[in-house]
DNA sequence: TCTTCTGTGCTCACCAC
DNA sequence: GTGGTGAGC
């Protein structure tokens, strides 16, 4: 149990005991892999930030309120966020506006903002909650503060590592590797010369440091009885230099914004996020390779992520226990037998805080949605259309602040969706269609088909009451695709970054992980290679990068076979994946620049171009400060693309991903 | 304090068809 | 592609 993903083994098994110095567990190759921010890379480093109490402080920032005043935000008649200071009044989320006033007579509770009939946009009104009949909710304002901060957190990385993924609206993912990388580089020049027997397998010196020294605000996990006694190696080294980058990230929003957060630094998204909530408010926590199994032992495995549902209510039932500690012991072969091999097996990695899911480089939405709840229902056609004109609103407006109107990229369908009968039980049901992409968008249009979707929904009756009814475009990502010429390369932020990070994005989307009912059994086949080869999402430039996450099947069937340890601190990662077998094998066209295969020419063509773009935005951003040259390879398609591979253990049971998973076991 | 709790208002991902 | 569900913030 303990022993696998314990450092226990650490420094204890040099590959090479003619050395006569110390050496590193970790490998040249293991180094550069930080560079390519492959994801079972063992130096890999992932930070997680969170905004504390975020729609409270946005509140507070908006107000100006002092830091220690009691605040709270209020929607309706209860509360959606409490501060830090009311919350030391035993103020929560459940308590109502009364109760909580009642606890704490200074308290401010400060109204979302709402839409109102007939005005042309929202506001912040005093009298909103005796209003639920006929305001709307207004979330903008936490949107548009989410974005100031995205902004700032991406504004202090370098431009070409900003590695970031919005995973809420209060949530970032960083990928810090390949920026740990090249300060580790700077700042020991030891390890930015090349191995000295040329093979990359060779161990890395150890660390010139023997202590470390964690500022006071990075929070370092204790480890047990053993684990201080061993020397700082690299993997501690690179959690050290992410909490600097993060503890600057975070004086950066503090300073600029005005928001605290807490955040988690570890190795992989599971770990820092767990991190980032173990302590709050306006902390960092870092979860060293060492200290992963004393972090993760006291934990109910109910509170990580995809366990906290079903899933985890299912485990706990079969193993009658919630305790990671119980569940540790249970062989991985009584886990897949009861919960099917491949949840089986993600279940067991994720007890040891193994978790290769990728960073996503995603920060741009992708639906939107309108919605409201309607107490009484609502029961005629012209309620129902008046509420429309306020979803069109809310949403037109939304999509003016993203800026779809100047870019390209628009939605491509609405949707609405409507819920018969009273308060939340009754039978949904809803209707979309097509945004037609000739004209230009605006907010009558929106409006015409959104009340077209209304008539098709009354039409097959049983509307009303109507208890709910909401209104979404969605469909954003495409609008970037379309035909590619080298000037849609020549994108600014984030669809730039899109298509930097393009192929390790898709890996993800294959074989990472997802989230799923464990009912769901999952076919391992059929479809398979077929479908695995043919796939076509987008017709956009990320294809390329598809076609290179293809080939990581080796890796991932030694991820999904066992060996917790490519994720694990114990065991440095080689990786199988240099030849190109693979793809080969597939017969697909291949790269003459960094070797990947691609579906088609046409691919191929689009993957050229995609190296095209790279050099220019390396040439334009110039050499950071990295020691040697590895940041050519560090984004680049070659290294992050083909090797990184989407090891991830995929989650529980999910079919589709699982295919391509199965595929690739096939393969490897 | 903690998504062990409410309800509402979201966003994303997956699945069958 | 369409419509339904689940999970999380
Ligand atoms: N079920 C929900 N319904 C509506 N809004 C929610 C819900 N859950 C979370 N939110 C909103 O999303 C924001 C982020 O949620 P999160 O879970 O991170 O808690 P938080 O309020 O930020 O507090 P913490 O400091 O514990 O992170 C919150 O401020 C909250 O109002």
């Amino acid at each position: 149990m303990s022993s696998s993903t314990q450092p226990s083994s650490r420094g204890s098994s040099p590959p090479s005991g003619a050395l006569p110095l110390r050496r590193s567990q970790f490998t040249y190759r293991n180094l550069s892999q930080m560079a390519s921010y492959n994801t079972s890379c063992p130096l890999r480093v992932i930070a997680h930030i969170d905004l504390d109490c975020f729609y409270a402080q946005a509140e507070m920032v908006r107000l100006g309120v002092a830091e220690d005043q009691p605040l709270a935000v209020q929607q309706w008649q209860g509360l959606i966020a409490v501060n830090y200071p009311a919350r030391a009044y035993g103020i929560g989320r459940m308590c109502t506006v009364t109760e909580a006033k009642k606890l704490c007579p200074n308290l401010i509770t400060q109204h979302v903002a709402t839409w109102r009939e007939g005005e042309d946009k929202w506001a912040y009104r005093d009298d909103a909650a005796e209003n639920i009949a006929t305001d709307k909710v207004s979330l903008d304002p936490y949107r548009l503060e989410s974005r100031r901060i995205l902004a700032t957190i991406k504004d202090h990385l370098p431009s070409h590592m900003q590695k970031v993924e919005k995973a809420s609206i209060d949530e970032v993912f960083l990928d810090l590797s390949a920026h740990v990388h090249a300060v580790l580089l700077e700042r020991f020049p030891e390890i930015a010369r090349p191995p000295p027997s040329g093979d990359p397998s060779e161990p890395l010196p150890m660390p010139s440091v023997s202590a470390l020294d964690w500022q006071a605000d990075a929070l370092v996990d204790l480890d047990d009885e053993h684990a201080e006694f061993d020397d700082p190696d690299w993997d501690d080294v690179a959690m050290l230099v992410a909490s600097e980058i993060v503890r600057n990230v975070r004086a950066a929003i503090r300073d600029k914004l005005r928001y605290t957060c807490a955040a988690g630094i570890a190795r992989n998204k599971l770990l820092s996020k767990l991190g980032s909530a173990h302590r709050k408010p306006n902390q960092q926590t870092v979860i060293r390779n060492r200290a992963v199994w004393h972090f993760l032992s006291g934990f109910k495995f109910t509170k990580f992520r995809n366990l906290g549902g079903k899933l985890g209510e299912q485990v706990s039932q079969i193993f009658n226990t919630e305790s990671v500690e119980e569940l540790l012991v249970v062989p991985i072969e009584q886990l897949k037998l009861k919960l099917g091999d491949d949840t089986g097996v993600w279940v067991h990695n994720t007890l040891r805080g193994i978790d290769m899911s990728e960073v996503s480089p995603r920060t741009q939405i992708k639906s939107m949605l309108s919605a409201k709840s309607f107490r009484p229902s609502i029961n005629t056609v012209d309620q129902a259309t008046r509420w429309l004109r306020i979803f069109v609103a809310d949403i037109f407006a939304r999509l003016v602040e993203e800026g779809v109107l100047e870019n390209r990229r628009r939605p491509k369908t609405i949707n609405l969706h409507h819920r018969h009968g009273v308060q939340t039980q009754g039978q949904t049901r809803s209707r979309s269609s097509p945004i037609p992409q000739g004209r230009s968008l605006d907010e009558e249009t929106l409006f015409g088909l959104a009340n077209t979707l209304l008539n098709q929904i009354i039409q097959d009756g049983h509307v009303w009451p109507c208890s709910n009814l909401s209104l979404s475009v969605g469909g954003f990502e495409d609008g970037i695709s379309g035909n590619m010429g080298i000037a849609s390369f020549l994108l600014r932020g984030e669809e730039a970054q899109a298509l930097t990070d393009g192929p390790r994005t898709r890996a993800e989307s294959k074989l990472k992980e997802q989230s799923q009912p464990p009912e769901k059994r999952r076919r391992i086949d059929d479809g398979g290679i077929q479908r695995f080869l043919t796939r076509k999402e987008t017709p956009s430039p990320l294809d390329p990068i598809d076609a290179l996450a293809e080939d990581n099947g080796a890796e991932t069937s030694r991820v999904r076979e066992t060996k917790l340890d490519s994720d694990a601190p114990s065991l440095p990662d080689e990786g199988p994946v240099l030849q190109a077998n693979d793809e080969t094998a597939i017969g697909g066209h291949l790269c003459a620049r960094c070797g990947a295969c691609l579906e088609s020419s046409e691919s191929l063509q689009s993957h050229q171009d995609w190296h095209f773009a790279k050099d220019l935005q390396e040439e334009e951003h110039g050499r950071l400060g990295f020691g040697n040259q590895a940041s050519t390879t560090a984004a680049s398609p070659h290294s992050g693309g083909r090797r990184s591979g989407p090891a991830a253990p995929k989650r529980p049971g999910r079919p589709k991903k699982t295919e391509r998973g199965q595929q690739k076991l096939s393969f490897g």
